[in-house]
DNA sequence: TCAGGTGAGTTCAATGACTGAACCATGGTC
DNA sequence: GACCATGGTTCAGTCATTGAACTCACCTGA
């Protein structure tokens, strides 16, 4: 509709805090960059997962793309089929989603949902992300996530379920679509 | 309104992030609580700072104390005054600021706004809140924050002159209300 | 051939959130 | 008593989000 961020501009902040928000910080955003970097690609996973309208999920894959978090490819030509990507970009804001989580757990959690380790030593991260083994940052792709015992064992949805494997960061899910 | 966040839940969702989310995802909730790191610790200045609407100023200040990220309290009684306060809780979200501020510079930024430096021995911050010479994590209340090249001069509100000065994150901000 | 299914959307009316401007209430100050 | 500062509330208009229904292209099995 117009050349900038939708019109959720922070109009009078000089700061990349407001700036890294006007292109994150709608509603649903940053959830849908954590499907991705859990392996999430496809239009009906991230809708049975999140829950989220489709008109909103449309619009948001459309903005993510537009903004270079996501990468739109075709990965089947006979029905032809597109799937999001997670990009470098998008890659890049683990440390904030993981420091988000980490908040989100000590302050309002109950119980462990989920565990971050480094795939190498089977460390669990810590607070930065970081292996106290390896004394390393591990990069996203060597993050395996498993679950933790707050988590539903049984859930609904399919992407929940493949989402209950221990799997890598990044790799891609794996839900029985047929 | 109601017993729990607003009506802006991701309900299906079980992750700490979309809880942490559900507390300060909402529009400019998380400027807001940068300010409060900044000092800014009153209405007015979080209004003019900001360029927010009175009314959502209100209601996030409202929702931000109520979920314990700021604390109200009376700094003056003779015209009685309240200045809205950092909790513990709300400088826990420094490690999110920071890494989405460090996201929102390296993909979207063109200079350099503000530089954060360990106050013991004045070395920049890594980017989790390290001090790199001192080998720790940085205690919010020992960064000093200074402006960049990047950062307007000659801001036309009293709160962004107050920011150029060097000062400790917390610090309350010296405007010149009179 | 055709009925039905799947994946990926678009459209639309209803509801809810945000915006800006105007207004109100205390308690000083001159 | 008139005026100012601070810290709000109210309100009408606009914009965003929701959920349900619809579309469309392409398969698949009978």
């Amino acid at each position: 509709m117009d050349g900038m961020a939708l019109g959720k501009d922070y109009a009078t902040q000089e700061c990349s805090i407001a700036r890294a928000l006007e292109v994150v910080g709608e509603r649903w955003t940053l959830l849908v960059v954590r499907d991705a970097l859990y392996g999430v690609r496809r239009y009906n996973d991230f809708l049975v997962h999140l829950g989220i309208p489709r008109a909103v999920l449309a619009a948001r894959l459309q903005t993510l793309t537009a903004e270079g978090i996501l990468e739109r490819r075709r990965y089947q030509q006979s029905p032809p089929r597109d799937e999001y990507v997670v990009t470098e970009r998008g890659i890049a804001l683990w440390p904030t989603l993981r420091a988000l989580g980490l908040w989100g757990r000590e302050h309002f959690g109950e119980s462990r949902l989920r565990y971050f380790r480094h795939a190498v030593c089977g460390t669990e991260l810590g607070p930065y992300g970081e292996c106290a083994a390896c004394g390393t940052v591990v990069p996203v792709p060597d993050v395996v996530m498993e679950p933790g015992p707050g988590l539903d064992p049984d859930p609904a949805d399919p992407v929940s379920r493949a989402l209950l494997k221990p799997k890598r960061l990044l790799e891609p899910l794996e839900t029985d679509h047929v």
